[in-house]
DNA sequence: TACATCTTCTGACCTTTGTTAAAAAAAAAG
DNA sequence: CTTTTTTTTTAACAAAGGTCAGAAGATGTA
């Protein structure tokens, strides 16, 4: 849990009293890979801190997934979307490796949100961080090629490459894994 | 102002107190179209709410804009990403016709947030909104043909392909004016 | 009105990616 | 270590969009 509070930290000073409250609503929940987290027209009802895994964010599709999204240990995930308006969700979330969460539920938010100091600049900051990155990733999809959207991923996260299935690489980057194929042969 | 105060009150209510220190800060602002409001490279210093126009967003080019978002009358609006981060802005904004727009500074905003109750909690709504938006946006990116995202637009906003030129239209959408041509002509 | 400019459309040709199918390679299961 | 399943690559063809160039239409300005 140190890890939470230095990412928290990292956002606004977190008073004891505050720590207290929000440390005592998460949860410890460990799974295997390969474990569905939030099934597609479910409501997501947690946000959850990664200590340990990768996370896929995906729309299931009948030949090949649409993966529009990762999530890495140190940041909290979810199905935001729906979290936040409590509808059902449009995509499906999954471990691609064994996994150690911390959970916090929906209402568990809301009274942190009532009951704190932090809470909704907590909550502000990172709804602010999301909007900056699909903000990023935008122009990334309207302005650049797929070529250059898989080369950025190698600059960025080398590590990411080697990890998860090029298929899941393919979808993220806007093509079919037999362009990426292409792709990769036309670089090397 | 009664247009902000709905707007505010839509997402929490706000205290005599509260309305009188944000309204304070507000500066009426009127430009003609075609007017800049933030040139690339600058840093946003201002959230504005629109009272009347339309404005685009977009990072110009030699041959074609890259015009990547619209914001429209009784809605806030800023080179965000700008704003928040404080950073030189990656991208224009530009009137598309003649505007009334009430300002609010960065500085304003902090003040905002360290004065009032409502501050972090319609900053949060607010971010949360345009994440939702963003989220929305990628999805159909990834998801949809150009023609599904033309005919999306048509559907959910007639007024628009009728207000903005075609060339800023094709460009959202993700494709040349060309192209965009060639889509309304197999449509139609 | 006449001129200039900007926007939209059209056509020819090229490049990239999607599609379908199958082979090769890698990973998982027994 | 085999067998089975999944992932990645390759190839041939089709479809969509990019590019270049020019025509037609619309808008703005003197």
């Amino acid at each position: 849990m140190d890890q939470i509070k230095e990412y928290l930290e990292q956002i606004v000073k977190v008073s004891d009293k505050d720590w207290e409250l929000f440390s005592s609503k998460l949860k410890k929940v460990e799974c295997k890979k390969r474990t569905t987290l939030l099934k597609i027209g479910k409501v997501e009802n947690h946000l959850s801190f990664i200590e340990k895994s990768s996370i896929r964010l995906f729309i299931p599709k009948e030949e090949n997934d649409l993966t529009f999204g990762f999530c890495f240990k140190g940041q909290f995930m979810s199905a935001y979307d729906s979290f936040l308006t409590q509808l059902p969700s449009t995509y499906q979330t999954e471990t691609l490796t064994d996994a150690t969460l911390w959970r916090l539920t929906f209402n568990d938010l809301q009274d942190i949100y009532k009951s704190t100091e932090i809470g909704n600049i907590v909550g502000r900051k990172t709804a602010e961080n999301l909007f900056l990155m699909k903000s990023q990733r935008e122009q990334s999809l309207l302005n650049d090629t797929a070529e250059k959207r898989y080369l950025n991923l190698f600059t960025e996260r080398p590590q990411l490459i080697k990890e998860i299935p090029l298929k899941y690489l393919a979808s993220y980057i806007g093509v079919t894994p037999q362009a990426l194929s292409r792709i990769r042969k036309r670089i090397s």
